[in-house]
DNA sequence: CTATTTGTTTATCC
DNA sequence: AGGATAAACAAATA
């Protein structure tokens, strides 16, 4: 599930826990989560260091711990961070367990293990974490950027290239939609196929649908307003909040997609 | 039992 | 070399 804002949501989740200090970690390093991962260091090398940051980068989490613990988060497709009380065991998808110096232990469940877990030992930052690309939302992402993208993968469906997160961090399949369809443009459309103006459109509305759920979603889970494509989505047999009309769904660029096709052409 | 799922990586072909 | 596409991953839900 989680896109730009229901990353940032859950990034949220564990502030609670800044400034307090890691007792012990839990982990079971056979789930697929840790993949390629030295489980041993970092159960070990976290106790006793203080919880000092949250960031998110598009769906890339980085959770720093003391001077030179990195934690990475990639929620995948069903990850989610909470806390948990002492005393609480872990369930069948809680795969990592820190607890702290108070009753509160931060916790990173995932059903299906799409998602992944990050760690470095270092003063200075890894690559996952110093190579990220322009935040959408940041004043250096530029239309040029978008614009030479779409150039590159010209015979790609414009959904698909959407869904890249080197260039558009954050944007998933729900987003993709949303996008597109506040663009009045079909998923399937070619990029080399869409004109200036239509890319301009399309640049506005990847600011402003990451805007937008960043301000509703981001905050506190609230439910978009049905004005926008994501209320009507989900299951066969919605309608276009803008024309009434049927909305469809099918597969493009590999990902089910959603559009109107009354609305977008 | 089958089909589906809001993500990413890897393999393969072009 | 780099783009385009599909499969693989895992588990719950319909």
């Amino acid at each position: 599930m989680p896109e730009l804002a229901e990353v940032e949501y859950y990034r949220k989740q564990w502030l609670p826990a800044i400034d307090q200090c890691v007792i012990s970690v839990h982990l079971n390093a056979e789930k697929r989560v840790f993949r390629g991962l030295d489980c041993a260091a970092l159960q070990s090398n976290l106790i006793n260091e203080k919880f000092i940051e949250a960031e998110a980068h598009g769906k890339q989490l980085c959770l720093r711990f003391g001077k030179s613990h990195w934690l990475g988060l990639h929620l995948g497709m069903t990850g989610k961070m909470y806390l948990s009380e002492t005393g609480e065991l872990p369930t069948k998808h809680e795969h990592l367990t820190i607890r702290m110096d108070s009753k509160l232990s931060l916790v990173f469940s995932d059903m299906r293990m799409f998602g992944r877990v990050l760690y470095f030992n270092n003063e200075l930052p890894p690559q996952w974490w110093s190579l990220r690309p322009p935040e959408i939302l940041s004043s250096e992402y530029s239309f040029e950027r978008v614009d030479t993208y779409l150039n590159r993968r010209a015979n790609s469906p414009i959904k698909a290239v959407l869904l890249v997160q080197k260039i558009f961090p954050g944007v998933g399949n729900w987003m993709a939609d949303e996008i597109l369809w506040r663009s009045r443009i079909l998923p399937d459309r070619q990029c080399r196929k869409i004109n200036l103006q239509e890319r301009k459109e399309i640049y506005r509305q990847i600011l402003k649908v990451s805007k937008d759920a960043m301000d509703v979603i981001g905050a506190d889970w609230g439910k978009p307003p049905d004005n926008w494509l994501f209320n009507h989505r989900w299951k066969a047999g919605g309608y276009c909040p803008q024309t009434g009309s049927p909305l469809v769904r099918a597969k493009v660029g590999g990902r089910t997609s959603c559009w109107s096709p009354s609305w977008q052409r």
